[in-house]
DNA sequence: TTACAGTTTGACCAAATGGTCAGAAACAGG
DNA sequence: CCTGTTTCTGACCATTTGGTCAAACTGTAA
């Protein structure tokens, strides 16, 4: 959109606003499966006043999925070549599982898009977030190649990463169906699990 | 609907046409963002005949899910308490994961539900699913107790199995998008990895 | 107070969508 | 060939939805 920052502080307060609310709602029922309505409702705005600070509800979608893409790929990027490979891997995963807690709507918005064949960030996958993989499977390959931690595809390493850790807000609803948790009180048995996972996993013979 | 087994030829012939049609949109677009115009256009009937055979697009929706249902939970039920622990979870995962190639659409049916609430299988999810994975839960946590396997939370462990093979067919484009596989080839990369992988985190020091 | 940019909205529109219905075809058995 | 049933469809309807627009309102700075 304008790329210059908004002027006015009712300007920011709006469209922070839209965001917010746009977040709840396209996470919860897709992109199409969202009408201007509920989020102009959510927002507390009139439906023409949210055109007015968006040209439609795909620039909405977009602003907020870009918006978002720098939070979600930071627990990747922090994986830090320099220090001590398992513990690195296992601090992504427990970072990775908090941000599924903290954040379990964003998760689902990338979610909802990328199972329905990520139509809106096809681009922003195969170009900045392969980048980071890429990058980042070329430092876990040298661990493996140094003897640090087992040999297994690094790839599918960090594939089995999100996998595991988004399942906990992706699939939410069906997680808590099965264990009836009280609360969130599931989370620390899933950190625990995961843990002792990957940490049996990867440590070399 | 009609419990009573389809009569016609055409009738059963058009129902299968519609539900097989019904797939592959809902897989795709969701049940929200699917049309009854696009089942009607990909099963080859009008979009008036669509509901001579089914009441409604909810209905359509309702027994293709409840149909799958069984053919989903298939693999998990195999899982064998006399058989030997490690290779019985393994062979789990190889299961899921061939679902996950063989089946995707099924598996995005799934995962399209679920990430939006369930609002259609909620009762199904904590029903006998839940049920099937507790009776399963139990068998592990026994293998547990028995030191024939790593002590991990039998739940979780399930979880994951379902997050890392389900990850292939619910996130097949990102997957794609960073891989650029040839075709499906990947998979066989993903099945030596989780291989390597769920045997490594479950054989017992 | 005035003037003007910034903000908000009711009313409206065209297209899409789920669903209905009367009647037309197609089919089957006698 | 006749007749009743099953199958199919064009035309139609009400509602929802994304989006427009002219006009009204508000804040603010001179």
């Amino acid at each position: 959109m304008n790329q210059l920052r908004a002027q006015t502080r009712i300007q920011r307060k709006n469209t922070t606003a839209i965001l917010n609310a746009a977040l709840v709602v396209f996470s919860q029922h897709g992109f199409r499966g969202s009408t201007l309505d509920q989020i102009a409702k959510a927002a507390g705005l009139s439906k023409p006043n949210l055109l007015y600070y968006f040209p439609s509800k795909e620039a909405i979608h977009r602003e907020l999925l870009s918006g978002q893409m720098e939070i979600w790929l930071a627990p990747l990027r922090r994986i830090d070549a320099n220090g001590e490979p398992v513990d690195e891997i296992v601090a992504y995963v427990l970072r990775k599982l908090e941000m599924a807690r903290e954040l379990p709507r964003e998760s689902r918005l990338f979610a909802n898009e990328i199972v329905q064949g990520a139509p809106r960030i096809l681009d922003q996958i195969e170009g900045e977030l392969r980048d980071l993989v890429i990058d980042k499977a070329a430092v876990i390959q040298g661990w493996i190649d140094g003897g640090k931690i087992a040999a297994l595809d690094p790839y599918h390493l960090i594939f089995s990463v999100w996998a595991t850790t988004q399942h906990y807000a992706d699939f939410d609803v069906q997680v808590r169906g099965i264990l009836r948790p009280d609360g969130d009180a599931h989370f620390a048995n899933a950190a625990k699990f995961l843990q002792q996972f990957y940490r049996r996993a990867l440590t070399p013979d």
